[in-house]
Formats: structure tokens, C-alpha cells, sequence
DNA sequence: AACTATTTATAAGA
DNA sequence: TTCTTATAAATAGTT
């Protein structure tokens, strides 16, 4: 039985405690159900009981009165950060969308494809600038080729000094080519060139030769 | 003074509901804040009326609150969703800056500029494929040139053919040359040309003459 | 908003 | 927990 009013303060006991939030827990859910029917409204309530258990009531959906809520009241913002960054995300996408868009269409053009929406003032600054691509790439090659002629013409000395170190070595031996010599031999000889075994000097213009045909100096075995 | 039980239905008259409304929902608050100090629970009421004003309750913040609840029984799809989206969008923003930087790159050799990347191979690659692009757009560029030009003689014979009638209704008349005429006189004359005022036959290889110097064309008034 | 007859909720006991 | 019961609290209809 009451006796007498109920201070409104937690109460100490544990045990009438658990009682008392499992009474009032299921009034405070009948009220508000009492309350969404008669009333028409939208109703939810949450409650988590000292032990962290969960009741709740809502006569909607849970999610669809939080996220009204959240629209109506709420601060917002943690989803309006995500919607921030969806929206940067897609612009970001949108203007790249275009970049590449755009770099495709002028690649075809560099490539020489679908001319057909260009003027004829763009065509022309696009034959110059091929002209002057071309012009760098053959340089390119040109400086590449020579580039590999140095690095041949280093290897293709080293090798001649250790041939000469080597001849050094067994000079009281009977002298007889060896293998790759040979080979070298015969290249040298389908490229036209006259590299012989002296020590000294293959020189620099029968090394241009072969350079002429990449191939050929190739099989010389001074790759 | 309350006569019987209360039906649980929705109380039709709206005067009386919202007389009810307002007395339940501040008995349902009271409940709600009486539960929490009584039994040291976490508790959130949200009350939407008919007319869609929004009442509250909790003990706690409420977007904590509600934070658990999502966490404790919440789906969470919306945040997955969300999540999965930034995802999606992520991915596609890489594939698309790779993208980019791969476009970029070929970009520039075609334009000849940083080749130190390129193997020779590469570099012959690159240079057969310019000289097709260039090849290309020779060609397209004589074709618009033979283009221009034919709509230039069109042109031209559309207003020979202009002044033909016109001097036929003016055949009565003093016969003495249009504004239009004395300029094209003078351009032809800058131009080297030698079209004169005779009707028939602005030739055609005069008008490839002109072609040559698109400006003194233009100036002919037959653009 | 105040009143009040009733119903409802619930504290304590069993 | 549930039931019981005495009592406090809530509230429908009225003023």
C-alpha cells in the first residue's frame, strides 16, 4: 500500500528499485501507447534500465520518428558532415569525369582520330604541334642511339683490355681465338666492317657503322 | 468527472483530443522524469502531435541517447549505406585520378616533352604513330581546304548570279558599279587576282588563287 | 485553468 | 515474478 507520497529521488534499495522501474516501465509504455492512439501522434520512447537493457516504444517506425527528430530538432551534425562529403566527393568526380573527357578528345586529335569537330585553325596549330613533337622525338632517338653507341664503344673497351690482360697472362701459350671472338668475327664481317684483333682502336667510325643497324651490333655480343 | 473507462480508440472530436493530447503528453513527461530519477534509467521520449510540434524528454543528451539506441538495436543500414556510398565514390575518385595521371602522361609524349621515360622502343612507337596523326591530319586539312573553297565558289556564283538578275531589272538604267563590287575590285587587285566585273566565269582557278590568302578573300565580301 | 468524480497507477506486503 | 490492496496520481468531462 502507499504510504503517502513518493519522494522523487533514486531510490537506494536495489531490489525495490528493480521492482519499481519494471512497474513504472511498463505504465510509462502504456501511457504513451494510451497517448499515440487517442491523439493521433507519433510517439517513441527509449529506455535504458540501469543495467543497460533496452525497452522501447514507438507506434511508427523507430527509425523514421528518430530521423524526424533529427530533421525537426536535431543538430544534424554528423550526417550533415557525410552529406558534405558525399556531395564534395561527387563534385570531385563530376569535374574529374570531365578532365577526362577532355583529355581523351584531345588525345584522339593528337592521335589524328575524329578530326571532324575541329576548325581549320585548330587543325593547323595541331599539325605544328606534332611537327614539333616529332621534332623532339626524333632528337630523343637521336640522342638515345647515341647514348648506346657510348655505352657500346665503353663495353667494347673494357673488353679489349681484358683481352689484352688476358694475352698478357698466357702470352708463352700458342695463341688461338676464342669463342666470342670468333663470333665477333663473323659479325663484324656481315656488317662490313673491319674490326681486327688488334689491341688498339676499334674505332670510333666502324663502331658508327654498326650502330646503323642495331641488330648486327647486337649479335656483335656487346649488348 | 471520468465516466467509465476511457475506450482506447482515437478521440474523433479534435477539440477534446488535443485537450486530451495535452494533458497526456505533460502526464507521459512527468512519468518519463519520474522513472529516471526513481530508477536511475536512461530515457528519451519524443512526442510528435497531430500537427506535427515536437515535444521531448530525456535524462540524457539526447542524441546520445538515441546514439545508443542505434548502436544497441539499430540496424545502423542508413549509416552503412552512407558508409558504403563514401566508399564507392572513393574508389571511383582513385581509378579516375589514375586514370588522369596515366592520360596526362601519354599526353605529354605525344607532345614530345619529358621522352627521358620512354625506351626506344617506345620512342620509335611514339614516332610512327605521330607521323600517322600528322598524316591524318594532312589530309583532313586538305580536305577542308578543298571544302572552303567550294563553298567559296559557291558563294560567288550564288552573287554572280545575284547581280545577273540585278542588272537585268536595272538593265533601263545607267549602268554603275555597287559598294560592294568597288571592294572586291580593290581586293582582287591586292590579291593579284584579275576577276573582273565580266558576269560569267569567276574561274576556278582564280578562285584557288584567292584561297591562298583566306584574309583577302574574306575581304572579297564572299565569305 | 480549475474542479471533481472516477479511473488508473503503483508501493508495499504476501 | 505476480497478486493484492490501500492509496496516490492521472485525467475526462464539466464549469
Amino acid at each position: 500500500m502507499v504510504r503517502g507520497k513518493v519522494e522523487l529521488r533514486r531510490i537506494e534499495n536495489p531490489a525495490s528499485r528493480q521492482v519499481t522501474f519494471s512497474k513504472r516501465r511498463s505504465g510509462l509504455m502504456k501511457k504513451a501507447r494510451e497517448l499515440s492512439v487517442l491523439c493521433d501522434a507519433e510517439i517513441a520512447v527509449i529506455v535504458f534500465s540501469q543495467r543497460g537493457r533496452l525497452s522501447e516504444f514507438s507506434n511508427h517506425e523507430m527509425q523514421k520518428t528518430i530521423a524526424r527528430y533529427q530533421k525537426y530538432a536535431g543538430v544534424e551534425v554528423d550526417k550533415r558532415d557525410t552529406n558534405y562529403c558525399i556531395q564534395q566527393l561527387k563534385q570531385e568526380s563530376a569535374s574529374m569525369s570531365k578532365k577526362i573527357e577532355q583529355l581523351e578528345a584531345s588525345r584522339r586529335k593528337l592521335l589524328g582520330e575524329q578530326l571532324g569537330s575541329c576548325s581549320l585553325e585548330e587543325i593547323r596549330g595541331l599539325s605544328e604541334q606534332l611537327e614539333r613533337s616529332l621534332s623532339n622525338i626524333r632528337l630523343r632517338k637521336d640522342q638515345m642511339f647515341i647514348e648506346q653507341m657510348e655505352q657500346l664503344k665503353l663495353q667494347e673497351k673494357e673488353l679489349l683490355e681484358q683481352k689484352a690482360t688476358l694475352c698478357e697472362k698466357c702470352r708463352e701459350k700458342p695463341r688461338e681465338p676464342a669463342r666470342w671472338e670468333a663470333d665477333r668475327e663473323m659479325a663484324a664481317a656481315t656488317a662490313g666492317s673491319s674490326v681486327g684483333f688488334s689491341n688498339e682502336s676499334s674505332t670510333v667510325v666502324e663502331t658508327t657503322l654498326s650502330i646503323g643497324l642495331p641488330t648486327a651490333a647486337t649479335h656483335c655480343g656487346l649488348k
